[in-house]
DNA sequence: GTGAAAGCGCTAACAC
DNA sequence: GTGTTAGCGCTTTCAC
């Protein structure tokens, strides 16, 4: 089998001690003694049991991120500068993917029970408030890109009222005063947190809130279809539309195209996001950008912190967005 | 601290033996021991600390599944299939991305000798046929999507030599004769074999293969288009071009509608892979699906089957592919 | 049906 | 600068 801490301690003709010594750089070992350790090492093909070493340190050096899935090409930059950012501290980050579903997720969270990580990421979760508070309790836990209300617990996401209030304000700037937004009607705080960022530019422009312009499905791609069939049986429909994703722009302008309208001449819509597909598309989606790589960072940079303070700081942390433009919003003005 | 077995022990009045039975069901306990360790359980929140049981057990029940990166929404499927594979045989699969990293991607893969994973799968790898030939001898690894060449390694993937040859003859079927392709030029032996089918499918039907109407660039989205631009500038340019993946058509599909072309209509194009991007786009893109739960699923079955016989069956599975008709190729006849 | 005890591989006092 | 050794939490053999 694998060579243990022992083989390499009996070949190099040192004791245990001073193999995990050079292993870990943890006290002066007098060359020949780390040379004849490494030699051995080398011979053996020796690699340590982080499983030994794990338990007798009590950490794993593992955090785990848990997205509902890998769907989303937005994760990929966020994790990313997870990864960067754990890697500086030693850490590495494990994915793993809850399916929205309650039950796996708290499969994944029982690692933390376990023992097989340290600490976990949640972009997006199915429990509520109360549940990851007690979590946060045990365990070391931070939220990623979607806060939960009322959860005191350390969460890191774009600013999403900002964002939303930046897009609807480009909206009107470009001499629009219809405009419909196409949210969600779940539990998501983000879409909260965007609908209140377009009615705020509304009404900071002195236009009125029309109840019947905001219409609420699912994040699946065909409600952004349904949306604009939607818009389009109101007695005088929007035209300019605002929703909470880039998926569900798409589907407004695949849709809008399909009966007929040239998007961004026509009709207007803007995303949120700035995932890849909205460079990829024709028109070109215009769209808040989230700052994902700074995100990854951010919220490991301070869970880690918390980890090595053995505290929780429960920080609230919203990053910047930036209006990317294309060419599904028309210039009125 | 956390509760452990001892601590279980005590509460219940039996030994750490008996409370470790009723964990695993692993010898008739008595009824009233049993549940006097349940309640003991129960009381003080106990969870069994998984480095202990996998150090004792040398094994973790973790496969760990290596990505370049999480941006290509088709692993999404993959990864699904995967978990639920896993979770019938009481496996958790793990992600992590090496970003088309080596050195990172050899930090991963150094999991398997830790002892963090019991396995891994490679989608996508930088490693040489020798140096997976290596891994292979001594550690439970799999290929999925992407087989390397000349490593005798335990892969999965879809039939891209057929994928392929069938998007090329549904090409014909239609009544193009000029068809171009766009493919990589890296090692990538998926493109090889999708040249391959795209060469066969030319040749079996009495057109010659043409070495100018095969464009090599990466897998980047901005190579649809400079393989387009590519293809315009020949004497006598190909009317339907072929992409090695989605991604690629999709940039081919923007620079053309960009340039004036009506995409199905004065120029056509086919992708592969079916992603989420080519039934979203407009056009819809017309494309070759790979099975990609099932392929998920077939590989972690074969890896665990390889784990639970202590064997090394190292086959090469070619799961079938799927014409997915859109709208972004003309039928002429 | 149950308990005592060895030991998985490692680290870190502690002693020298 | 180095070795001895206890013990992290668990499973499992062996006795009873």
């Amino acid at each position: 089998m694998n060579a243990t801490i022992k083989d390499v301690a009996k070949a190099a003709g040192v004791s245990v001690a001073t193999v995990s010594r050079v292993l870990n750089n943890s006290a002066t070992v007098s060359s020949t003694a780390t040379e004849q350790v490494n030699n051995a090492i080398k011979e053996l093909g020796y690699s340590p049991n982080f499983l030994g070493r794990n338990l007798r340190r009590c950490e794993t050096n593992v955090i785990l991120a848990i997205v509902p899935s890998t769907e989303q090409t937005f994760y990929s930059e966020i994790i990313r500068g997870m990864q960067n950012s754990a890697a500086e501290h030693g850490y590495d980050i494990l994915l793993s993917t809850s399916n929205s579903n309650y039950t796996l997720e708290m499969h994944l969270l029982n690692m933390l029970f376990n023992r097989t990580a340290d600490a976990a990421i949640l972009l997006g979760t199915q429990l509520d408030a109360k549940a990851l508070m007690e979590f946060n309790e045990k365990c070391f836990i931070a939220l990623c890109c979607e806060r939960a209300e009322g959860a005191d617990v350390l969460t890191v996401s774009v600013d999403d009222e900002g964002g939303a209030y930046a897009a609807v304000e480009y909206l009107i700037k470009c001499g629009h005063k219809k405009i419909g937004m196409i949210s969600t009607n779940g539990a998501a705080a983000s879409s909260l947190d965007r609908e209140k960022g377009y009615k705020q530019a509304l009404s900071d422009n002195g236009i009125p809130f029309r109840e019947e312009y905001i219409y609420k499905g699912t994040y699946d791609f065909s409600h952004g279809a349904l949306g604009f069939d939607y818009f389009r049986g109101l007695p005088s429909p929007p035209d300019a539309i605002f929703c909470v994703s880039d998926i569900l722009a798409a589907s407004v302008v695949k849709k809008a195209l399909s009966e007929g309208y040239k998007v961004g001449e026509d009709i207007s819509v803007c995303g949120f996001d700035n995932i890849l597909l909205s460079g990829m598309y024709t028109p070109g989606i215009t769209t808040v950008e989230q700052p994902c790589y700074d995100i990854g960072r951010t919220v490991v940079k301070e869970l880690i912190y918390n980890i090595n303070n053995n505290s929780k700081t429960n920080k609230k942390i919203k990053l910047p967005y930036k209006l990317i433009e294309r060419e599904t919003v028309k210039k009125l003005v």
